[in-house]
DNA sequence: GGGGTATTGTGAATAAAGTCACAGCGTTAT
DNA sequence: ATAACGCTGTGACTTTATTCACAATACCCC
């Protein structure tokens, strides 16, 4: 009932209601939320029922105790810290896009094979030693990683942080990684997204997608 | 039959299937390829049923005949040219990923609000000036435009690209883009993704997703 | 206060995606 | 030759995801 696609949706509404809230606005009705979200009031609807939050029919949904209930239910109940594998352009272009502290997720640590970058301060994240990985890893008790390395580095690099007591993965390579079942890999392939677009804009299709 | 979800499976199998030719093989088993993929060899089946691909019992599928019907399938009958659209920390690890010269999908330009950028040539990439935008895009008949501006200038720049002709966009921005039914949007949505690979890091969850 | 209105919450229906399972067949071994 | 094997191609089925549609409800206006 809360599969993936509910839990990345609950993600994106929560964005989308702060943004609302930062306007000055207290409630939204769900065919409201919906077209922001670009998808149907029905699911807005089935998706805020999956959390057990209620609305009123007259008001809407109330804004701000809506998106306390949504992080009650998607953000982890202590900090979570994070670490970024690899240091190349997409890595430091990630280290830029996320906010250095966001409330429940925060990037602590990078890691690169280039002996050049350990030690440095890049975009307010320490780079450390590509051999101390597992050792830092298990220590401060990291359970997310991002993996930002190229495609052939990414299986091994997956194996070690698997090892070193990572369960969650976001991987920028277009690699299978090789972990075990109950390691939640999030894949974001690039190519396979352009490439999607590109036989889509030829098409008359109308989509949108996570 | 041929949905969102099956193109974007058919852009893995060819890139899978590449790298398995390069490791010299000459063909390979629904069974093998899907555990190259991800998936189960029912899929893989479906999927190639889809583009009336045909394997033989004894030997499985042609990894070449395989590529280049696939190839048949996806990729534009002449190629396709494709502008980035900002050229911050995000854009030029982009442009650093994409290879230069894919087969038919080539990074003809970028565009960037800042003039310093404007005229200078960026990881093998120009930059042209942001005023020229609908004209440039328009002339050179690209229709397909990634998107790598903050959310805050998404939608607007959306609606330019859409208006110079632009039919399919991949988005960066974590913003919604109001673009008519025939545009195709491919969201990127980097925030969600890290968020979804938290939450499912701390249930026992196995998943793969695109 | 009472009727009208617009919205929520949700069971039921529909659609989409993925899996099963088996007939058919080329290959190989005997 | 012929039998046995293991794979593909595919109809039927299962599961998952989304939409429909409507009763229940709170509010507003008179």
């Amino acid at each position: 009932m809360t599969s993936e696609k509910v839990i990345g949706r609950l993600s994106l509404y929560r964005r989308l209601l702060k943004s609302q809230q930062a306007l000055g606005q207290s409630h939204i009705y769900s065919h409201d939320l919906a077209s922001l979200a670009g998808n149907t009031a029905a699911q807005v609807r089935r998706d805020l029922m999956g959390i057990g939050f209620s609305g009123s029919p007259a008001r809407g949904y109330d804004i701000g105790s809506l998106i306390e209930a949504i992080c009650r239910f998607l953000d982890p109940p202590v900090p979570q810290p994070i670490v970024l594998v690899g240091l190349g352009n997409l890595g430091r272009a990630l280290l830029a896009y996320f906010p250095r502290r966001r409330p429940h997720l925060t990037i602590v640590g990078a890691f690169d094979v280039d002996p050049a970058k350990v030690g440095r301060v890049v975009m307010g994240c320490r780079c450390y030693a590509w051999e101390d990985m597992e050792r830092i890893v298990s220590e401060t008790g990291v359970e997310v990683a991002v993996l930002a390395v190229p495609a052939s580095e990414a299986p091994a690099a997956a194996i070690r942080l698997v090892r070193a007591g990572v369960r969650g993965l976001l991987n920028f390579a277009p690699a299978p990684l090789p972990v075990p079942e109950h390691v939640h890999v999030e894949n974001i392939d690039l190519t396979m997204s352009l490439e999607k677009v590109a036989f889509f804009a030829r098409r008359g299709s109308a989509a949108v997608a996570g």
